[in-house]
DNA sequence: GTTCCGCATGAATCGATAG
DNA sequence: ACTATCGATTCATGCGGAA
C-alpha cells in the first residue's frame, strides 16, 4: 500500500494497522482535547482520555522510524478548578510502552486576546512533547537557527582581552574560548520556546495551530521528501506545512467533512507553491540545511 | 512564637512543626532541583526527589491559610537524554495529600544558559506551579496589570481586523465584544506566561531567580502585610520583595551563610525602602488594587 | 545627565576518559 | 557495567565605568 501523500478516513488506530513498521520520519499532531461536553469533534472525557490514548501510541511506536520523532501537542483542561492530569500521566504512560520523553517544548502565543476568570488569567502557552525511540534521533538544528542579537555586532567588532582568557582563569565554562568563531556569526540556535502567533492566515477554515508551528518542527526534524505523519489532521495544517516544504505528508481524521478541507488546502497550497518557492523565506531553508 | 519577619536556621520540614495551623498567606519558593547546587545544599537524587519533598509538603498544607496560594518554582533535569519524571510525579503525590494543582505558570526566561548539544536547544523556560487549598482563594489580579502599551505590541497589534471578525464569528461569544472592553484602557491583564531575565550579574549573592519573579506573585496573591513564606530562602530574593511590597516574611534555609546575605540583603532594602516608595510603581500598586 | 561599551556570568548538557 | 570528572560548546543581559 503506498501512503504517501494520502488522507485516509477513519480512526488513526485501526487506519495505522495497514501501515507497515518504521515507515513515518516524522509524527506531528494535536489530537483533540478531553472535554467534558459531549462530542463535537472527539469528545473525550479527561477521566478516559490516557485510556483512549494508548493504544494509538502504541501503533505510533510501531510506525515511527527509529531515528524519528512523535511531537504531540496538547494541553490539559481545567476541570473543576484544576488543572486535569491526564496529561502527565499519559507521560508516564508512554514511557512505560518504552517512548523517551526526551523533551518539552513551550509554544508561547504572541497574541491571544485578553480574557480574565476569576481564578486565572488566560491561558497563553501550550506544551508540545518530543517523544522519541533512541535517545539517538535525527535533528537538523541549523534549519532553524534565527538572526543573531543586536548585542553581537558591538561585542564581536572589538573582541576583548578577558574574553579570551576567561575559561582560564575560573572553573566555570569558556565562553571566550573559542570567540574567533563568532566572528561573522549571524545567526545562533533558537531555545525550546517557540514564539509563535496564535492566528492561522487563511480564513477559510479553523486550525487549531498557524502553519508556522508544524512548519518548525517539520524542518527540525526531517529533511525534503522524508514522511510527516498527522494522525488527527483536523483541517489539514500539518499536511500543508509539510508540502509548502518538500515533504511527503500522510493523514488520517475520523470526520469526512475535515478531510474535504484538508484536500481543499492541500489542492490550493500545491497550486501556489511555484509562487511560495519563489518569495518564501521558508522554503529556501531547504539549501542551508547540513546533511 | 512569633515568626513574622524572621529568618531561620534549619530543615523546613522541623522548623515548621513550630508554626501555628494556617498562618502563612503565601508561600513562594524554589526548592534545590534535583542534582543541582550539590556544592551548597548536597544534591538531591532525582529518584529520591519525591519522598524528599512530600514531607515538607505536607507541613507547607498544613500551615498555609485555607485561601493561600503555594507557588513552586521547579524545573526537571535532564538525565541521560530525558527529561526526569520527578516533577510530574511531585504533581500527582502532591494531589493525593490534598492540594489541588490549580495553575502552571510558565517564566519564560528572556536570557538562558547558553550551550548546543546534539539533541536539544537550550532550556529557556521554568514551571511555576501553583497549588491551593481550596477551589476559592485570594487572588488580586489588579495588582498586576501591565500598561496597554506594553501589551499592545506584543499582542493585540499583531491582529488583523479580518482575524478579528474571524474570531468573533468562530466563538459566538464575540471577541469584538470583548475588545472593546479594552479600548480605551490602559491596563490589561496577563497571561499566565511571565516574560523575564533571570539575574546574571549581581555580586554579592547569586539570585536563582530575578526579584520580578516573587513580585509578580506576591502583588498577586496577598495584599499588605499578609506573610509570605519561603522554606527555601536561599538568597532571600522573596523576603526582599515581600519588604518592598509591604507584606512580611518568614524564612527557612540550611545554610548560615545563606542566611547571613539574606539578612545583609534585607537590611539594605530597608533602608532604601523610602526612596523606592517615593520612585517605583511597583510600590505605588498597593493603592490601585481591587478589594 | 545620557549613551556607549567592556565585561562577568547564569539551577546546562554531552561525550570521552578515568577510577 | 557503572559512576565521577573534565573539556568543549554556547547567548543575552545588566552593571558600572568611561566618553
Amino acid at each position: 500500500m503506498n501512503i504517501d501523500n494520502q488522507i485516509f478516513l477513519g480512526d488513526c488506530e485501526k487506519v495505522l494497522k495497514s501501515f507497515p513498521d518504521n515507515c513515518v520520519d516524522l509524527i506531528f499532531t494535536s489530537p483533540p482535547y478531553a472535554d467534558q461536553r459531549k462530542a463535537t469533534y472527539g469528545g473525550i472525557k479527561p477521566d478516559q482520555y490516557v485510556n483512549w490514548f494508548m493504544p494509538k501510541a502504541n501503533e505510533f511506536l510501531r510506525i515511527l522510524k527509529p531515528q524519528g520523532t512523535f511531537i504531540l501537542n496538547i494541553k490539559e483542561r481545567v476541570v473543576n478548578g484544576e488543572r486535569h492530569t491526564y496529561v502527565i500521566e499519559l507521560i508516564l504512560k508512554m514511557r512505560e510502552i518504552g517512548w523517551l520523553w526526551t523533551e518539552e517544548f513551550i509554544w508561547h502565543k504572541k497574541n491571544s486576546y485578553p480574557g480574565k476568570w476569576p481564578n486565572r488569567f488566560r491561558d497563553n502557552w501550550e506544551r508540545l512533547l518530543q517523544f522519541n525511540k533512541n535517545k539517538k534521533f535525527r535533528m537538523y538544528q541549523e534549519a532553524v537557527m534565527v538572526p543573531v542579537g543586536d548585542w553581537a555586532k558591538d561585542r564581536l567588532s572589538n573582541l576583548s582581552n578577558k574574553d579570551k582568557i576567561r575559561d582560564e582563569s575560573k572553573v566555570g565554562s569558556g565562553f571566550g574560548k573559542n570567540i574567533s568563531n563568532w566572528v561573522g556569526r549571524d545567526k545562533v540556535y533558537p531555545t525550546n520556546v517557540v514564539h509563535l502567533a496564535t492566528e492561522c492566515s487563511n480564513q477559510n477554515h479553523s486550525a487549531a495551530f498557524p502553519t508556522e508551528l508544524p512548519t518548525w518542527f517539520i524542518k527540525l526534524f526531517t529533511q525534503p521528501n522524508d514522511l510527516v505523519l498527522d494522525p488527527f489532521l483536523g483541517s489539514g495544517t500539518t499536511a500543508v506545512a509539510a508540502i509548502q516544504l518538500g515533504r511527503k505528508y500522510v493523514g488520517i481524521d475520523t470526520e469526512q467533512n475535515y478531510i474535504e478541507i484538508s484536500k481543499a488546502r492541500l489542492l490550493d497550497t500545491q497550486i501556489q507553491l511555484p509562487m511560495i518557492a519563489e518569495n518564501s523565506e521558508n522554503y529556501q531553508v531547504e539549501d542551508k540545511r547540513d546533511s
